[in-house]
DNA sequence: AAAGGGCTCAACCGCTGTCGC
DNA sequence: CGCGACAGCGGTTGAGCCCTT
């Protein structure tokens, strides 16, 4: 099954990386920048996969890598970022500068799964250990043009229903990475850099909402990189985050996603606990 | 000092989604 | 529309280090 090896394996080097190879495709990146991963090995005169070559750019020798012990912060970050988005490490990954996915996933694997069940925390739930296995139940769609959920031809999600996770940000303060094309789609979520101030109960509504499958496809312009913005904000699950207070009812607005009419999304309420 | 068991983390593997032809 | 190429993701593996006995 799965696809043919991305290369020719019996004349590509395996294992540790030697500091010559490390050099090549350092020196090799500065010339020509990141991209083309499948060539690159043979332009930088490297006996290794593409696959070999981009993940060891990306988990080891890129310059802004912060390498070193995670800090209490992150660590408290990460959790709270998995409880929202599972293992999703390359979108954790995102909100943590300096870190990579791999290593995250390392770090959650060695020592944060350790660390809540020794607070009697099921690592992949986040409820309780001792608390009985998750419900099963339907929940209701909130048609967004449609005020009368009961009536929606849409079927409901059989998932089961979270317990509200309660997250800490900054809620006067936004992620720079936010601040670009993507702004209305990409969630604010919680930066390492982010000091706590209020406390919030994320409400996790989800339910099925249709969504442009195609909003952005073919765009003019549209690089590999945006693609996958694009992808992983526009694609199949849309996080469409209502901050507000509860006294206003978290009345928050609708992302364009949610108020389109093909194709599925999620979308995720919060509200705040009466910050002060 | 040596053995061996546990732990860490870099690297690999299999798979998916998207794009271009 | 189908297919192959490609980038990227998450799960898994295993070499080497560390700690305990």
């Amino acid at each position: 099954m799965g696809r043919s090896p991305c290369c020719e394996k019996a004349h590509t080097n395996k294992g540790a990386w030697t500091k010559d190879e490390d050099q090549r495709l350092i020196d090799y990146i500065r010339l020509h920048g990141e991209g083309c991963w499948r060539t690159l090995p043979k332009a930088a005169g490297l006996l290794r996969c593409g696959k070999s070559c981009r993940l060891r750019w990306i988990n080891y020798l890129r310059p802004d890598l912060k390498r070193g012990n995670f800090t209490q912060d992150e660590d408290e970050l990460i959790i709270k970022l998995h409880s929202l988005l599972g293992n999703k490490w390359s979108v954790i990954a995102g909100r943590l500068p300096g870190r990579t996915d791999n290593e995250i996933k390392n770090y959650w694997n060695t020592h944060i799964k350790r660390k809540l069940i020794s607070r009697g925390i099921d690592p992949q739930t986040h409820r309780p250990l001792n608390e009985p296995t998750a419900v099963t139940t339907r929940l209701p769609y909130r048609n967004p043009n449609n005020s009368s959920s009961s009536s929606s031809s849409v079927p409901t999600a059989e998932l089961p229903i979270p317990k509200p996770a309660t997250i800490n940000v900054q809620s006067s303060e936004v992620d720079e990475e936010g601040s670009g094309t993507t702004t209305e789609m990409e969630p604010p979520l919680p930066t390492a850099e982010a000091h706590v101030k209020t406390e919030l109960n994320l409400e996790l509504s989800i339910g099925l909402q249709p969504f442009q499958a195609e909003a952005t496809r073919g765009s003019p312009g549209s690089s590999a990189e945006s693609r996958l913005r694009d992808r992983r904000s526009f694609g199949s699950v849309c996080l469409c985050w209502q901050l507000g207070s509860e006294n206003s009812g978290g009345g928050g607005e609708c992302c364009r996603n949610c108020e389109s009419s093909y194709g599925w999304v999620f979308g995720i309420r919060a509200s705040a606990l009466g910050s002060s």
